[in-house]
DNA sequence: CTTCATTGCGTATAAATTACGTAATAAAAA
DNA sequence: TTTTTATTACGTAATTTATACGCAATGAAG
């Protein structure tokens, strides 16, 4: 089984193309029917669930390696991604009996206690914004499914995965006010309901419907299109874009926004 | 010469103690004189200066290891302290000649190609925040000198240190919008012109004198006290000190200003 | 006792935010 | 065809918040 081939040669030689005691976590971000959703893997065998990681060669930048796990799992290049946290806790990443079993399995082989992927290990947390329907979901490795998960129901994870994720959010409802978003998590052309239920899903938080768009409009944000959308029994919405030079702007100088 | 006996034992046994290519940096934020100031060390021999910093030993978290190294340098225990990037590039911790040069010297050994001092190191930046008056500034065994300097003065500075007193500047303007600031940085008890000129100087942006202390007010973030401060020739103007409490509860929940 | 630089307090005005009414629209039901 | 229903679009009045700024009070020096 090829496989196993490239398991072992993981586990016996990664840690020399690697810088060691490091890795990288990535928080991707989808939003999907009103939903916050971020990308899990499950793992083989063990059936907890995993943030998408992985550790970074010696000759990229960190936000390189985020970038290259980033697309070995959603097949999405040039995504929006933002460091938000080291995890480094002695003990954040101890893996039990069961874990240890699956690795030697899996490698077959017999991991020692001084084997490099039971050391310490202190973790980068990077979150990304994806558009949901662009994102091709891969596994790898180790797992067997890759999946969107609601944020609000999220599955049993591994290590502090749980809590990076919460990390994860807690910096994007800071960006939130800063920033613009939605660039990242919409299709190129949207509906004012549909950017105002991002927002909504974002903060989980109701924000008047009709006071919304001004606060986009008058930053100069988006702009309308002359195309409407249909949505069936309803008031055809219109369109609108991001005004992406402007987007660019306040993405770098910042920006107030109060909802 | 004690020095070089201890020098010699880090350069041979520190990464048996430290977790390996890690390391932290201290950007020790002070105030005084209307100046926003932060600790640095000036190198023996070399002349340039660097941010306290260090290692992180196996069983410390990463704040323990900031705290501890903030501790040695200041004299100071339980500072505000604040995770705010990471800064792993390749290349970041380059050392030149001299440097090797330096440390060969101080040890008094070969400095080999593949020693432990001259890997790629990815470092967690923390900002501190310490009241001017209380700190006693320490050397460490690299330097020559502790001392503040104004962050808008630096000096030449080591490897991309400068880098990351900008990105502790910008991280701390972000704060300053949604958190409380001043409680380590003022003595307890403060006037008015004197947190009010505090936040002028951490912003680098005049604020109208007449309005800022009704924000702080509104918010109940300070008290009026019943004393006041003999300034000289001018009218004695209030002490106020900081409401602990509503102060603690902010720091925790956010809050949101407009200067 | 006048001058000067500063603090303390208040208030009028401007700006921004919020609440909410109502018309327009699309399609399904009557 | 007309009515009903659920939605979008847009405006505006009420309220709150922010800003500008006047002026008296203070403490010491000349």
């Amino acid at each position: 089984m090829n496989n196993e081939k490239e398991f072992r040669d993981f586990m016996l030689h990664a840690h020399e193309r690697f810088v060691k005691h490091l890795s990288i976590d990535c928080v991707i971000f989808g939003y999907h029917e009103r939903q916050l959703k971020v990308l899990l893997l499950k793992l083989k065998t063990l059936g907890a669930w995993a943030l998408p990681g992985g550790f970074v060669s010696f000759d990229e930048t960190l936000a390189q390696a985020a970038q290259r796990i980033l697309e070995e799992r959603t097949g999405l290049n040039k995504l929006f991604l933002q460091q938000f946290h080291v995890f480094g806790d002695p003990g954040r990443s101890h893996r039990t009996a069961a874990e240890i079993g699956f690795l030697s399995g899996q490698a077959n082989m017999v991991v020692a206690n001084d084997h490099w992927i039971l050391a310490r290990t202190i973790s980068v947390g990077f979150y990304a914004l994806t558009e949901f329907s662009k994102v091709i979901p891969k596994v790898d490795l180790f797992s067997e499914l890759c999946e969107w998960r609601d944020v609000d129901r999220l599955p049993k994870m591994i290590f502090d995965h749980r809590q990076i994720v919460n990390e994860a959010l807690k910096a994007l409802r800071m960006q939130i006010y800063h920033q613009p978003i939605g660039y990242n998590l919409l299709p190129e052309n949207f509906t004012l309901p549909e950017i105002h239920d991002l927002y909504e899903t974002i903060l989980d938080k109701k924000i008047d419907r009709r006071n919304f768009p001004k606060k986009l409009l008058t930053l100069g944000l988006i702009k309308k299109l002359n195309k409407q959308k249909k949505i069936g029994a309803h008031r055809s919405p219109f369109l609108y874009k991001f005004n992406k030079p402007r987007y660019e702007k306040a993405l770098k100088e910042g920006i107030v926004l109060v909802f």
